[in-house]
DNA sequence: ATTTTCAAT
């Protein structure tokens, strides 16, 4: 076929996925769904051909090296055909918040990129690491913002990234209070001054 | 009750 094919459809996330890794489950391993938006006048245009979502490579996968979905996503992110002329916002919601180990990498991604800025909503804070807090706080110095996945990102990834089938999202029975509860913890890690 | 923590027991 030589004709122009349309473009392929998205590749979607079933819900099963979300629901262990972005909902109430404390999944071991960490999924990413990523967008790209560039700035038009004063609007902000979808770049659909960049919107996905990946994981990361770790002890499910062992014929692949063991790697960070973040650092995934930075093995990526240079194929893609960016104007350095313009700006771009770059939205990720990751189902656990960026660990310590991989803050310098990103710090480094966004020095690099200063026509990219980032947007973090993660379903949860990675506690797991000792340092996670000030690995937070050098991401939001370095021009990332930072948030806790509300009902509204939730939603936003439901109707975006998900093979829904036609159902609609429902919130799990204490998704309130697990947002309230991490978005609270990611706050006073951030006004820290300690950190 | 200190938790299923990008696992490892």
């Amino acid at each position: 076929m030589a004709d122009n094919p349309a473009p392929r459809a998205r590749r979607l996330m079933d819900i099963n996925t979300f629901e262990e890794n972005f909902c109430d489950v404390r999944a071991n391993k960490t999924y990413l769904c990523y967008k790209v938006e560039v700035r038009e006048g004063d609007a902000w245009t979808p770049v659909l051909e960049h919107w996905d979502y990946l994981r990361n490579q770790g002890a499910d996968t062992p014929w692949l090296p063991r790697r960070h979905a973040e650092l995934c996503f930075l093995d990526l992110f240079p194929s893609w055909p960016l104007d350095q002329e313009k700006q771009y916002r770059l939205t990720w919601y990751i189902s656990w918040s960026p660990c310590p180990d991989c803050v310098p990498e990103l710090v480094e991604f966004l020095k690099k990129n200063s026509h990219v800025k980032l947007y973090i909503f993660a379903a949860r804070v990675y506690t797991y690491f000792l340092g996670y807090e000030r690995g937070l706080c050098d991401l939001r110095d370095a021009g990332a913002q930072l948030a806790i996945m509300t009902h509204n990102e939730h939603q936003h990834c439901w109707d975006t990234f998900m093979d829904s089938q036609g159902q609609p999202f429902e919130p799990w029975p204490n998704m309130e209070e697990q947002i309230q509860e991490q978005s609270q913890q990611l706050q006073t890690i951030l006004r820290n001054p300690e950190n």
